[in-house]
DNA sequence: CTCTTAAGCGTATGTCATACGCAATTATCC
DNA sequence: GGATAATTGCGTATGACATACGCTTAAGAG
């Protein structure tokens, strides 16, 4: 209990255990103002926005003015990607470990989708943010009657974390170009591709454009896609399930 | 056939179609030397040592030389993103599908991971680059006997994108964050973690650290992880697959 | 041989993260 | 209560960056 272990510099400053101040001027910010400030940019302008000066902007402070608070641009970065996770929704009790993990999972993709710079932040280590963990015990919690040990209850957490970020990663980055650009998504990107794809080269492609599976207006929806590759992996998890549960690793 | 459609500039640029030159002083360089340099520095000294004068250097020339062959940096990144995948592996004919995707998925994770900064390029739209579609090729190919229709096939493919993406993101950027500060990983996380982490707010969290599930050195195995994720994907498609062959939707 | 066209490249602009040092302000100690 | 020490606020400076612009130079076309 007593332990004396130096907590790491990032998880002090992500946990708000900074020691108490003793001498000295009164700091006028704190390092959830200026988090929220730097949310609000990315929110509204995106992520190349946020600069130090644009986010001190923002509290009508001056640029150097924030470093007082946080060491570097980085670790700002890392605070801001707790900060867009809000708390995750309280699943009613008693569910089926698969409706919990889903509605988790869209949840957790509706949230980081309100806050789409999150995945272009690169992750510099193991979750350590209070938000991130929260999301994580939730998850964890929704396959508490499934059997499985609390290391495969992690390992079934990551992937699912992976598929969420990468789906999150592919749906908002190309609704993005979507956006800026929607004309070389409908039928111009199909045309495109028809043009270019070379049936000797590429036969599979070639018979999936053949099919038209490209002619429609978006080749890409979020929505049904990932609620595709969702129930694959959640499939997938299932059978993981019951294979532990017959009892063989 | 003789369907006048303008092809959108990128695709050209990725495919090489660019007219050929008229008049004028010759070109000393060509689009896929710059991408070639480019590729260099950043498999040397990461994606953030790129930059237009970095490139040039390597190549002997002047900054702006570049700007002659590449409209900007971003298209410069989208011609990096394509070249970082060298051609799929040519998959022995005959595989069941699933050793096929198997194959498919860890080559690819393979070929991205010798050049780890593709993940930071964001994703500008649908692929378009000969080598994203020649990979996208041979995992439908790997799929043509399982009597998917094409459309599904796209789904599934786009799913095991989906995954391989995050999973490399998290992967690579872990083991970067492992490389530069070993000490945040081993013991020091699950210690950190567990004095951070009240067992009131985060009861499951709190039982897999008293499991000591984070008691090993890392607690994040690319190679492990990776596959277990994998697995529980393709048990989802093979789930997937069979509901099919039953027939209904 | 001249003209047109495109390539090479120096210079300039504006943005960025951030190091440094001084001034202003506050709590503590005598 | 006045001195002292600590700590924030912030102006200035530096060096890297993408990229616009325009001049110079070379190569083919007539």
């Amino acid at each position: 209990m007593t332990d004396e272990i130096e907590l790491p510099g990032e998880v002090t400053l992500l946990w708000g255990l900074r020691e108490t101040v003793r001498r000295g001027r009164k700091p006028s910010l704190t390092v959830a103002d200026i988090t929220r400030a730097a949310v609000e940019v990315a929110d509204a302008e995106g992520l190349a926005a946020v600069s130090m000066a644009r986010v001190a902007a923002q509290l009508g402070n001056s640029t150097m003015a924030l470093y007082r608070y946080v060491k570097s641009k980085d670790e700002l970065l890392l605070l801001m990607s707790d900060a867009a996770l809000d708390g995750p929704p309280d699943l009613p009790d008693g569910l089926d470990w698969r409706t919990g993990l889903t509605l988790w999972a869209r949840s957790l993709l509706k949230v980081l989708q309100r806050h789409p710079w999150t995945v272009q932040i690169p992750i510099s280590g193991p979750p350590v943010g209070p938000n991130n963990l929260w999301w994580f015990d939730r998850a964890l919690r929704a396959l508490g009657d499934t059997g499985l040990d609390e290391e495969d209850k992690v390992g079934v957490v990551m992937g699912l974390l992976t598929f969420v970020h990468g789906e999150l990663r592919l749906s908002t980055e190309l609704s993005k170009g979507y956006a800026e650009n929607p004309e070389a998504f409908g039928r111009q990107y199909g045309k495109a591709l028809a043009r270019v794809v070379d049936a000797q080269r590429f036969p599979a492609l070639g018979k999936v454009i053949a099919a038209g599976v490209f002619e429609g207006e978006v080749p890409y929806d979020e929505e049904v896609e990932g609620e595709f590759g969702l129930g694959l992996f959640l499939d997938g998890v299932a059978a993981f399930i019951e294979r532990r549960a017959a009892g063989q690793g």
